[in-house]
DNA sequence: ACGCCAAGAAAAAGTCAGACTTATTCATCA
DNA sequence: TGATGAATAAGTCTGACTTTTTCTTGGCGT
């Protein structure tokens, strides 16, 4: 799943990113190109492309005479799905998962309220399939199959809105979603509540109810804030 | 103002990423490196690590045997601060203006609901400061002051809101703001009821009432929006 | 003795050129 | 049809050189 497998540059951008990310270096540490490419043990002209990466990702500052610096942190480019990921994989996980989420509860209603106007039949199908797909894997600790067709079914709506934008945030709700399954505490059933809401929220999307639709992923998105609030209060 | 001025790939960068961006390249064309490295007169290595950061952006793939391809505008880092000034500067700037008006409005009111409970003193003095800003300049021509003001006025809510992904975008506001008042038709003096707006909002900020600036900046945000209709509908 | 500015030295990134390796694709032939 | 091999372009490494920025040092005036 990890975009950077491929090539030498990628496994120091591996061991790079979730290292600045997870704070191991503090920002304002200096790194110098030639130490770092003789710990990974490869060639500089490996190490200045992996550094330009990290680079474009504002993670760090490369100035002559001084050194490759990182940055503070609220000067990363947290958009980017690599950080995204290296932060959800590294020590600050539970605050990247709320601000995650915080993000989802802005965007997801709009988007919902969008897709309503906007989605063909062929996503309206889809839809209710994810529904159904959901509710036949929400009972007898079937998380697997509930967690691909919830994904499924918020990465559907955001395609559908029509705004590049939204769409572009699919992969980050699959992480969340993905991320709350697998490492948080989620032994038990998922909400029936919620999948009462998804169903309704497909039906509404069909009918092309843009109001009830918002309404109903804010009461989605409510619920997921309030998991994480139960989770670290 | 433009991050890559530095080095010699940073003006590959400003020349290959706008062409890309504005789809000189059409998904799936080939690139070989070695050529780029002669158009552009430069060496190999300088052109790979250009190659690096735009993979990275998930504008380009680059696979052996084959070449750097271009990559389908929807797998692009569409949040990446970069592609965004690229495609703002470039032709499908409408669109780039449009996505992200749309993001504005569903982020902005979110934001500005926990602004009102998080807001320091000193970020309300701030937007306050910035409010009053944006009256002195609405009448008689000066929509630089206006905009500036503008600007901060959005920045501070987005800090005050605590959430580091909402905080980042203030860029990508001041960008889409700038561009509206310099680039579209905006002779005329801001919209008398859009400053009222800003003012009510600095203040129920203030009196920590999130309801209310959840709803003024709903408000704002769809003047934003039927703006761009009038000029694009 | 103290502070200040200019000239030079040092340090690290930046750039380049060339040789070599490796993976992938395509064409050929059994 | 399927295996073999040739072609190709990216990937990697090395070493030399350039450029920019910072630190040091020394000279000067007050």
């Amino acid at each position: 799943m990890s975009t950077s497998g491929r090539g030498l540059h990628g496994r120091v951008l591996d061991a790079l990113g979730p290292a600045i990310t997870a704070g191991e270096y503090p920002p304002g540490s200096v790194l110098r190109t030639d130490e770092l490419a003789q710990r990974f043990d490869v060639s500089r002209s490996v190490m200045r492309e992996a550094v330009r990466v990290l680079e474009s990702m504002h993670l760090v500052e490369s100035r002559r005479r001084v050194g490759v610096t990182v940055r503070p942190k609220a000067e990363w480019n947290v958009y980017d799905p690599q950080v995204i990921r290296w932060r959800l994989a590294g020590a600050d996980r539970p605050q990247q998962l709320r601000s995650l989420t915080v993000l989802r509860s802005a965007i997801e209603p709009v988007a919902a309220g969008l897709a309503a106007k906007h989605a063909t039949a062929e996503q309206c199908a889809e839809l209710t399939e994810c529904a159904l797909g959901m509710v036949a894997n929400s009972k007898g600790h079937r998380l697997e199959g509930y967690l691909l067709h919830d994904i499924a079914f918020h990465r559907v709506i955001l395609n559908a809105s029509g705004n590049e934008m939204f769409a572009r945030l699919g992969d980050v709700v699959a992480e969340v979603l993905t991320g709350r399954t697998r490492h948080e505490v989620m032994f038990e059933d998922p909400d029936p509540a919620a999948v009462t809401l998804h169903v309704r929220l497909a039906e509404a999307i069909r009918a092309g109810d843009a109001g009830h639709a918002e309404e109903l992923t804010r009461e989605i998105a409510e619920g997921a804030l309030q998991e994480l609030d139960i989770l670290a209060p």
